[in-house]
DNA sequence: GTAGATCGACTTGTATGCAAGTTGGATACA
DNA sequence: TGTATCCAACTTGCATACAAGTCGATCTAC
């Protein structure tokens, strides 16, 4: 069955890309009306996506004033990592043990190819396949929700890791962070991977706050 | 600053509870007409408040047909339930030995009550008990997004719960399982209290599938 | 010049009408 | 009686009009 894609939804995915790409310049009201003329459709469906944006946090509507891109503030970041903390460790202490060859395979794929990345600085590839590493962990356990609900923090973060990876350091860290993870998982230490993995969660939050 | 309920908000709150309380039939279609009738007042706020809901699993809008208020399925029940483990054990490691004595005091006031709640088998009165001990915890790690986040878990497992406590037995289990975390933490045995409230979760999941 | 009133151009919130798609039942026909 | 067809009454998706609130420029009074 095709399902068809609605206008809402193409509204709700341009808006948000415009948001994660920093389009917009923040604490900056802008109205549906607007919207709805860059996009070439009326205010309903416009009008829809943004309150979808909203209570994914991307922005906030603000009655007979506008909508506001709302930098995400400090609270927020500890929040979104305390969450981050919370389910990457619980779902790491249930796939320590069950993770097969091509899963391992896999990973220390995408590791190599990070690597890659740090010799020609190509962050927005680095990011993807960070992003990508984290998700096919949660894939790999199966749970709809936690896939779901990470990407959307994910997203959240999106411009925020951007310049936290300005510094090359950065990045040569979190690969070898991985590494750690990848290596304590492949040696079945449970613990030792949730303890990697908290130095990894814990350090980006440091570093961001 | 007064904030001024929108007919969009007041939707959302009464098809809620219509919901939570059953007054639905479970994969049986309604109308945003028979509900905007209903609710007095036009399909536009009825209509938002709909897709705040669909959003949050309570429902399935299908285009052309209608709305269905759809079961909770074994699959999300599992999923709804593995983020609870996630979170709540975290909140837990954090706020272990962290805790002052009148924090102790609330908890353990909750826990006479839910006991009193045994004897007169009311059952409402012990979900709104329980709920509370739960989300006591997360506002006291003071994390608004898991508040937020577990408060809406908690609503669509409701009416799910209630059924799971139609025998006493489990009620009285349930005291007895807060009680030890309650314990645990008392004598600032972190991962004691971990553990007991990792047997209270998966004891509670194990039920409802 | 300055404080205050006023008005108009904005904004979101809500109602309503129409387009397009689905469905179930009446109806025609064998 | 059984079957195919068609139509009317539904449904949601979207466009649009209007109501009500906000805010800043402008004008007035002093």
């Amino acid at each position: 069955m095709r399902v068809r894609e609605t206008k809402k939804d193409i509204a709700y995915q341009k808006i948000k890309k415009l948001i994660t790409d920093r389009e917009f310049i923040k604490n900056h009201t802008i109205s549906e009306n607007s919207l709805s003329k860059r996009l070439k459709m009326s205010r309903t469906p416009v009008r829809e996506a943004l309150l979808q944006l909203q209570m994914e946090g991307f922005l906030k509507i603000v009655p007979n004033k506008g909508i506001v891109v709302t930098e995400t503030s400090i609270n927020e970041v500890r929040d979104i990592y305390d969450m981050r903390i919370a389910i990457e460790e619980f779902v790491l202490r249930e796939l320590a043990g069950n993770l097969e060859d091509h899963h391992f395979e896999y990973l220390e794929s995408l590791l190599k190819e990070q690597e890659e990345c740090l010799k020609t600085t190509d962050t927005t590839r680095y990011l993807k396949l960070d992003r990508e590493f984290h998700e096919f962990l949660f894939r790999t356990y199966s749970n709809a929700m936690i896939v779901d609900y990470m990407s959307k923090m994910r997203d959240r973060l999106h411009s925020i890791n951007y310049r936290m990876l300005e510094s090359n350091d950065n990045m040569r860290l979190f690969c070898r962070e991985h590494a750690r993870i990848i290596e304590a998982l492949r040696s079945n230490d449970k613990e030792k991977a949730v303890q990697e993995m908290d130095i990894h969660l814990k350090g980006g939050k440091t570093r961001l706050l």
